[in-house]
DNA sequence: TTTATTTTACCGAACGTTCGGTAATTTTTA
DNA sequence: TAAAAATTACCGAACGTTCGGTAAAATAAA
């Protein structure tokens, strides 16, 4: 019998956060069931390609988050650009939650699907990147430097997240994001 | 039929490879006893507490590899510091072939039982910030500024994995591998 | 011949997936 | 506008496969 009305975006959240917690092996579809309150069926409803369509989904809503919160917010012509990277910066330290959360970009890189999702995951990366370099550009940095320093940005906070995620202490996440401004300020 | 004996060693190997590359939960048994040439119940007479121990197993062995390449080598008075450091890095470019193997750290560290690992993977990372911490107090930095910057390698280092693994651009890693005697020198 | 190691054969449980069918909703028709 | 029809959303039960794991037989080593 059908017992009630879930809530899509909800749905979407939760595989989300249940991929970037336990990886694409580990997410099991009981797991994600449990996470999203819909049963084994009803996901094969909405994502008929199973499992790989609902990761897939998962790594669209990251690419969503990235263009609303940092592509946009690093055009955002209207605040300084030094506000706008407070605010970029801000958004990646909510997203991962000062550091509790994995990256689904990292954890959806290892597994026997891996290869599935580069493509995506790639592209992700790149957004991020080309993001952070625009700003760095109108706070000074010459073109090639800035994007280097983008790119250093996107390695610093993975790197931060794979040791707080690892080691339980929140210091590598909390110091890298507050390196970045000095990072992308000529 | 029994076949052929196999190398032990080459197992420890094995394991440690496809647990890196594949993760724990993506690690099945059946991708760990092809791989180490050994049928599944031949594992289970190595290792009578099942995955869980290969997978700990795995971790000794990297932890044993750091002992050997990076705790000892940084204690290594009969060589100058800065040609130990040399030799740390370049034992840690072949460990990860260049960018193109993952961390076994790493790996481990998400999963469905990434607690039982945390321990042990916040005991390597640790090892590995002392190695690098000696060897920069040796080339002049002040302890304190010498542990920080050891644990920014950590970090370096993880992160340009990330981003080499999941974009294959090995260039993250390279660059990170170059950027490491400038982070440890006074 | 005794002991250690690997193998075949197998197990229950969990895996991702599919199916038949029902309640709720939306769309069409009268 | 109200009834009929079509569509959507959901679920219980089961599918075949693969999972991690085990017992007993076979082989190799001592």
């Amino acid at each position: 019998m059908r017992t009630q009305k879930v809530n899509p975006e909800n749905v979407d959240l939760k595989l989300f956060e249940t991929f970037s917690e336990l990886g694409y092996d580990g997410a099991s579809m009981e797991a994600l069931a449990k996470a999203t309150g819909l049963k084994k069926a009803s996901l094969y409803h909405r994502f008929p390609n199973g499992k790989k369509e609902m990761a897939k989904h998962a790594l669209e809503i990251v690419e969503h988050w990235i263009l609303q919160h940092i592509v946009a917010e690093s055009a955002n012509k209207n605040v300084p650009a030094s506000a706008r990277l407070k605010k970029m910066i801000a958004s990646v330290d909510e997203l991962y939650n000062g550091g509790a959360n994995n990256c689904l970009l990292r954890t959806l890189s290892i597994g026997t699907d891996a290869n599935a999702f580069k493509e995506s995951v790639t592209n992700c990366f790149n957004l991020l990147a080309d993001g952070f370099t625009d700003v760095a550009i109108e706070l000074g940095l010459l073109p090639d430097k800035a994007k280097q320093n983008a790119r250093l940005i996107n390695q610093t906070i993975q790197g931060s997240l794979v040791l707080t995620g690892a080691t339980g202490d929140k210091s590598y996440f909390k110091n890298s994001l507050e390196r970045i401004p000095e990072l992308l300020t000529a």
